[in-house]
DNA sequence: AATTAAAGTTAGACATGGCTAAGTTATATA
DNA sequence: TATATAACTTAGCCATGTCTAACTTTAATT
């Protein structure tokens, strides 16, 4: 039954063609730690466990990756540190994600509701998009 | 040296607590399947191998998880059908994606780039946020 | 109708990101 | 200081989502 006949335009922006190196796990790593550097001296495994709700054996798991990629230094047992590289990164990140979250504040999000759903959506948003947020943002306010 | 004091103030946004089964893989494969069929009398295995830029085994293998929930019918080496259901999270789905892609147009992001960023976005978006999404998005039409 | 080509499936591998259970190290406390 | 507890790591399991290679089925061509 099947007749064949060219079929719909493709769609391509499905963009996740093979190595999404661009991990958005590293990035929330970084941030993270970041973050709790600026309420304590420093950061532990369990800070990290507690931050994301996912066992202690995880994020230990997950740091191995993040010191495998140049992002951070540790001794075993012992606090967490960024690397120059990690840092940078963090610092990206978290501006990227203060934008979005900024942003949907401006459009009226309520404060808890902008926090979860910027934390989903900072990894998707390009700089085109950020930057007219960031402009929306300013003028509204 | 560690000195224990009390620690940050926990920051909760982290959602993906254990059983993420609200899965963005299904929700991406009924709204495609949707959207071939509105171009196509019919879509098949390599419809969605195009589509999402993934091999044919991969679509083989994830169509088994969408009929495992119900989402989607089908006889071997044969066309795919969306159940009852499966159409139903996919009129849901694309609704969600186009509130995001219009809203995203309206703030001046290119077509493009839209399209881009509205499908990673769709996703983290809260029923909270799409609303002021739409509303704003009419506002500015 | 027989053969070839295209489409689809199966099997098995790998990476990511979770978990629990058990063991190790460091810290606190008795 | 010895011991108990808290923090961390390791090992091994599972689910998801990707791949390639080989095989099967269906469709097209000669």
């Amino acid at each position: 039954m099947p007749k064949k006949t060219t079929r719909y335009s493709s769609p391509v922006h499905f963009h996740q063609t093979k190595k999404q190196n661009k991990s958005e796990l590293l990035e929330d790593y970084v941030e993270a730690i970041y973050s709790i550097n600026q309420e304590n001296e420093e950061t532990r495994n369990l800070d990290l466990s507690k931050y994301f709700g996912v066992s202690q054996a995880t994020v230990t798991k997950n740091l191995k990756r993040l010191i495998h990629n140049g992002l951070v230094e540790n001794k075993p047992y012992r606090s967490i540190f960024l690397t120059n590289s990690g840092l940078k990164l963090a610092k990206l990140t978290k501006s990227r994600h203060e934008i979005v979250y900024n942003f949907l504040l401006s459009i009226g999000v309520s404060k808890k509701i902008a926090e979860e759903d910027s934390e989903g959506m900072e990894h998707h948003a390009s700089n085109e998009t950020l930057l007219l947020m960031k402009k929306f943002t300013n003028k509204t306010v």
